[in-house]
RNA sequence: CGGGGUGUAGCGCAGCCCGGUUAGCGCGCCUCGUUCGGGACGAGGAGGUCGGAGGUUCAAAUCCUCUCACCCCGACCA
């Protein structure tokens, strides 16, 4: 590729918009555009990279057994009414009509779709396990787009299905594609990626991890352990919460005028706020109930966790429906609740705790001294807050430690959510109906691209891994209106593009800080540099954007000699990837 | 959806509070010349419905009303 035409301006100067490294550069380098909120267009380089992405994945995929297809954008309603989705799924699922009225939609992920295809293909035991898998566009009407193209609404996206006749077989996929996955991120020039527990949202389904990047920028909070043993997302990590064991004493009703916030009551009463027991309320659980949650006060409620015990969307509720159970907003407590109204919910911690204060449901008053096993026998309690640093993991060994993360990939063990309330059956060995299970599988492309920009860079651009660069040379040539110069750079050009080496040759006759600026924006590990000061000499000059390293190779044989290094660059990032299952 | 902010040339911004020639500046772009190893210099030039609509006024980028878009924080989210 001649620079000369290469669409996409590079901007000296960071766009205004630009809120994390990676965005700054995606623009300033000419890789993306944003059309809409959340919605961009890809530039040649951006596009190389999303390619040589999805060609990893690909070979990967089709490593472990995947077969490629690619299904609709569109797709009727009908078809998520099968599945239930249609209702459940709020606003970010963005519905449309065709010319006729018939009710449509953007698919966000493609469970429906693959479910409706599979089951008019597949019928015997005997053509099972499968796994189907597309890169393509999906659209999720996101309330807020961020972070160029890490959260977007119009992004592409590898997803893959399994299915399966049996738990063990979806396992041993599982495991396999769990291995592809390391080997993707590896051969992407992450090997870093850690893999966490999480939860499976609005996928159903049971068993799930997360590939994710540790990064402060990232939306996800990661909990780890110091030691390293223990990794988890926030939403289903658990650990062990500190707890003391006063004698209980006896419980006492006290004045506390104004005090609406745990914060208030704490400081009025002169007491920490763990000493606390703080009311909150959702509306409502999957049978309506009101759900009450109690938790001690200097913890917050985990809306995930929450979410899979009332399996339902926690919505915070209003002070009319609290007040409609017989409770008082910021006077709340579950002493004397009627248990009939209210689903009531109460964390670990406030078992392992002892004389808390919690509230009188009466305006202005509270009780001190409020201890669970005595005050309500026989209550059962549940894990529904978030871990938070200082905690220990899950075997008591190790401190909590949080980081923020972003998540490059997921797995999911979804089980037969779709393919039964989707009707998909296959005969078994005895000729009876069966039910298959599934996996899915998915990896956010742009996402990931933006991902190892936003940790493998400088301040002057991204330092791109051999194996996902927009091209692998990037050749310079300064004073190009030398003829000496332009001969030996057009001529390495040639040859480095008949070696089959993607080049991304710069023959603009620009100033050399202007060449370097745009190639450092471009981040191509290999710089190869013809100038007449080394060229008197016979030599080039080159530099690894990557690593730093520069030096001077004979302009003789340079392109054998290019051809042979990226041989081995590439080489060296695959070895970080651990062997296929 | 709640709170805050910004819309002026491709990009970054000033001008607005306190209305008044032909709306400026830097970068980028075009032409010519001098230059040439980390974003050169000089000369000349092109490029603007001041986000949109309505209003106030002799006069609106500037004041008022409405509206749209984008950004940030929160809610939400596979």
């Amino acid at each position: 590729m001649r620079m000369s035409h290469l669409v996409g301006a590079r901007y000296k100067e960071r766009p205004a918009e630009a809120t994390l490294e990676s965005h700054a550069f995606l623009l300033r380098g000419g890789y993306a555009r944003q059309v809409a909120n959340g919605i961009y267009s890809l530039l040649p380089p951006g596009f190389r990279v999303c390619h040589k992405i999805e060609q990893i994945i690909r070979e990967e995929m089709d490593r472990i057994g995947g077969q490629e297809v690619l299904m609709p954008v569109v797709l009727p309603r009908e078809l998520w009414e099968e599945s239930g989705r249609y209702e459940n799924v709020g606003s970010e699922l963005l519905r449309i009509q065709d010319r006729t009225g018939h009710d449509m939609l953007l698919a966000m992920t493609h469970e429906e779709a693959v479910v409706h295809l599979c089951r008019y293909e597949v019928h015997s035991h005997t053509q099972f396990p499968f796994m189907l898998y597309q890169i393509q566009t999906k659209f999720r009407d996101e309330p807020r787009s961020r972070g160029g193209l890490i959260r977007v609404r119009e992004f592409t996206m590898k997803d893959a299905y399994s299915f399966h006749t049996s738990q063990e077989d979806l396992e041993a996929c599982y495991a396999r594609c769990y291995r592809a996955y390391q080997r993707i991120f590896a051969r992407a020039g992450i090997p870093e990626v850690a893999v966490v527990q999480s939860d499976s949202g609005m996928m159903g389904g049971s068993v799930a991890h997360e590939f994710m990047l540790l990064t402060a920028v990232g939306e996800d909070t990661i909990v780890t352990s110091e030691d390293g043993s223990y990794i988890a997302n926030q939403e289903v990590a658990t650990g062990i919460i500190d707890g003391d064991s006063e004698a209980p004493l006896p419980l006492e009703k006290v004045h506390t005028p104004d005090c609406r916030t745990i914060d208030e009551v704490a400081g009025f009463l002169g007491v920490a706020t763990r000493k606390t027991a703080k009311a909150v309320f959702y509306d409502h659980d999957s049978e309506g109930k009101l759900v009450f949650v109690v938790v001690r006060g200097d913890r917050e409620v985990n809306e995930a966790k929450l979410a899979r015990l009332i399996q339902a969307a926690p919505v915070p509720a209003d002070e009319a429906r609290i007040r409609s159970v017989g409770a008082e907003p910021g006077f709340a407590s579950p002493l004397g609740i009627d248990r009939e109204k209210v689903r009531l919910v109460i964390d670990h911690t406030v078992k392992s705790s002892n004389n808390l204060v919690t509230g009188a449901n009466e305006t202005g008053y509270h009780y001190t001294n409020f201890n669970l096993d005595r005050d309500l026998p026989g209550v059962e309690t549940v894990d529904v807050v978030d871990i938070e640093e200082g905690d220990l993991a899950p075997d008591g060994k190790s401190r909590i430690v949080l980081q923020r993360g972003i998540e490059v990939g997921n797995i999911f063990q979804l089980g037969r959510k779709y393919t039964q309330s989707m009707g998909m059956t296959y005969d078994d060995e005895q000729g009876k109906a069966q039910v298959p299970i599934m996996g899915c599988y998915g990896i956010g492309v742009g996402r990931l691209m933006s991902s190892v920009m936003e940790v493998r860079r400088d301040e002057y651009g991204p330092r791109w891994p051999i194996t996902i660069a927009p091209w692998q040379v990037h050749l310079n040539a300064l004073k190009l209106d030398q003829p000496p110069v332009r001969e030996a750079a057009e001529t390495l050009y040639l040859e480095l593009c008949a070696a089959g080496i993607e080049v991304l040759y710069d023959d603009r006759n620009a100033r050399p800080g202007v060449q370097f600026a745009d190639a450092d924006l471009l981040g191509i590990p290999f710089r190869i540099i013809v100038g007449e000061r080394n060229l008197k000499d016979g030599n080039l000059e080159w530099k690894r954007r990557d690593t730093g390293e520069n030096g001077t190779i004979p302009l003789e044989n340079a392109a054998e000699t290019i051809a042979q290094w990226l041989r081995e660059a590439i080489a060296q990032v695959e070895t970080a990837a651990p062997e296929s299952l």
